[in-house]
DNA sequence: TCTATAATTCGTCAATTGACGAAGTGTGGA
DNA sequence: TCCACACTTCGTCAATTGACGAATTATAGA
């Protein structure tokens, strides 16, 4: 592994939304509306901060129909990107935040795709 | 560990500049000096971006006479600063400036600091 | 005490980042 | 063939970052 994919890597996880977005993932694969209902933010800047988790290798991502679904890079990935991600779930597995996350995944995955794609529902 | 550190951590990896001085002390401790000559960075520059490794709790310091002595974190520090370092040491096992680095840290190493103190050399 | 020097702090500047909304793309169903 | 909708791309803006030099602090030695 070069530098550069080392940096890059390293700055997908320096933002809040992003590593929640990627344990968010520990659980399973989650559809893009469910990730910007996690996060409360806006579509464009969701996929924006999975498009980068996508680039560093530490997602991956398959599309279905109008959705798109990502997954934690799986045993394929190289040791790096699989440390990477093991760093992060050790490290924060007492935060609050992601531990809040990790309730609300298990409720989001208990609804329907169609009800809950709430991402622009005009309420 | 709350959000706040792990950010701040994976924030002080995302600079090629602070990853290099990082590897460079797994040989044993550098003056700040000796990492200006490695990183051919202003003092005052590499002087920030020590100060945020040491804020990440990725380096230790000391100050002895007029030189700052960093080391890595030891065996004292919290795994995911352990996992931290284990991590960017083993992604970057095989990256040519990480080894070019390491060859210049033990030529540096055999240098007088006193002559060594080059940084601030009018040349 | 005075000087030299290692390091830090501060101000500035260009470049990058994260947020948003508007507009565009593409897929599935009426 | 439309339309609805999931997602992406693009432009903008404020905030942050990394670089530098100038000025400051602190320590060792003359």
């Amino acid at each position: 592994m070069m530098m550069r994919e080392f940096i890059q890597m390293a700055a997908a996880l320096a933002d809040p939304a992003r590593v929640r977005a990627l344990l968010a993932l520990r659980d399973g694969e989650l559809c893009l509306c469910q990730i910007i209902d996690l996060l409360g933010l806006a579509p464009s800047t969701v996929s924006r901060h999975l498009n980068l988790l996508y680039q560093a290798k530490l997602v991956e991502r398959r599309k279905q129909g109008r959705w798109m679904y990502f997954t934690l890079a799986g045993k394929a990935a190289s040791p790096p990107v699989q440390q990477a991600i093991a760093w992060a779930g050790a490290a924060l597995a007492a935060d609050g935040l992601i531990k809040q996350d990790a309730r609300r995944v298990k409720s989001l995955c208990r609804q329907d795709l169609v009800e809950l794609c709430a991402c622009y529902r005009p309420s």
